[in-house]
DNA sequence: TGATAAAAAGCACGATCGTGCTATTTTGTG
DNA sequence: CACAAAATAGCACGATCGTGCTTTTTATCA
């Protein structure tokens, strides 16, 4: 019984690897068999289907990317400062992996091939992107942000510059500390707090 | 001689509907020779090796953006007004395909994979980006945008919001209008105007 | 410790992939 | 119109995919 849960686990570890690396769908169950010494049919009997074990490793991903970037948050008064912890979470969680984001690449593969895997990752998507949207409505209602800020819009962009970050830094645009995105970032900011 | 290119055009034009669509890997020989309505062997020797499909259908994709992005540009003097001009044409692209981008999701399924179709996507997407730099620059030169314009970190942004857009249509936070784009991009360029 | 259930492996299957080789059809040209 | 050349089709191959079935190994607990 705990013996299941835990070579589970330490599949999908990395699983979550290969999957980052490379693509949800590039995972396949003989790379990950060899990849944790296991057999095929021994591994396969984990997850019962490949949908499933995908769905598994959104889901490991998504506890881990909780940890790494909602943690110690909730303790930070400021809604505004709670942001700006996030947002530098965020980037450690960017790094974490090997300098990509699974759901980036995730959404962008599964988004016109509907499933449970589309429905999860777009689901996670949106808890997220909601999560940040009451954020920066929290700073907007506590006065630290100006009363005129459209929230959706704050998250709209800076989830695109998020976004754009690691699509510039393939093509040399963009440095590895994310520098662009933390200048635009504090640009966004400075400007959405009405001081000028 | 004429014939063979016809057709090479023909394959191209449903190659990259379905690339589109879906992605460039799993645009199959198999399923292309279906939907064009020939023989798996028939339409392979048109292209050698399935890379060298998947290059023909970027550089077919890559022509399609010249004419429809940049087209009529040049005859605007304006930087300024060029630069909108082709934020435009660069939304109506994204619209004529099945309001998907090709080069979003060719560089995110080969950043990691080496190989020439790698270094394809990444050398077509640093040209435009380079292209909307030297527009914002000669925008700076002409004192269409204020001075202190980073015209690099104005490009980041933008596509960033480029990026953004898609992604946050595809979890109903963005119309398929485009309209949170358009406002950050207005918000964007007359904030380097400098106006305020 | 020995019985029993769970976990892992072994093996095989049908499907599909990219890609050669050979034959047939179609095209362009003297 | 004939004939060479080019375009297309037919067919088969080895590899790899996901996934069942059966057997063997390993872990759990009375």
């Amino acid at each position: 019984m705990g013996k299941a849960k835990k070579t589970r686990q330490q599949i999908l570890e990395v699983a979550l690897q290969m999957a980052t690396s490379r693509s949800l769908s590039d995972l396949t169950i003989g790379n990950l068999a060899v990849a944790v010494d296991m057999s095929k049919s021994g591994l396969f009997s984990h997850f019962k289907s490949k949908e499933n074990l995908q769905l598994a490793v959104l889901e490991y991903a998504h506890d881990l990317f909780r940890e790494i970037v909602t943690i110690g948050v909730f303790e930070i008064s400021s809604p505004l400062e709670r942001l700006t912890q996030l947002c530098d979470n965020w980037l450690n969680w960017y790094q974490l992996q090997a300098k990509t984001c699974i759901y980036i690449s995730a959404s962008v593969e599964f988004d016109d091939q509907p499933g449970l895997v589309h429905d999860k990752v777009a689901d996670d998507l949106a808890k997220w992107l909601n999560f940040l949207i009451v954020t920066v409505q929290a700073a907007i209602d506590e006065n630290e942000l100006k009363p005129e800020t459209d929230a959706k819009q704050f998250v709209y962009e800076l989830y695109s510059l998020y976004l754009g970050s690691q699509s510039m830094i393939w093509v040399g645009f963009e440095d590895s500390y994310h520098n662009r995105f933390k200048v635009a970032l504090t640009s966004l900011i400075t400007r959405e707090r009405g001081e000028v």
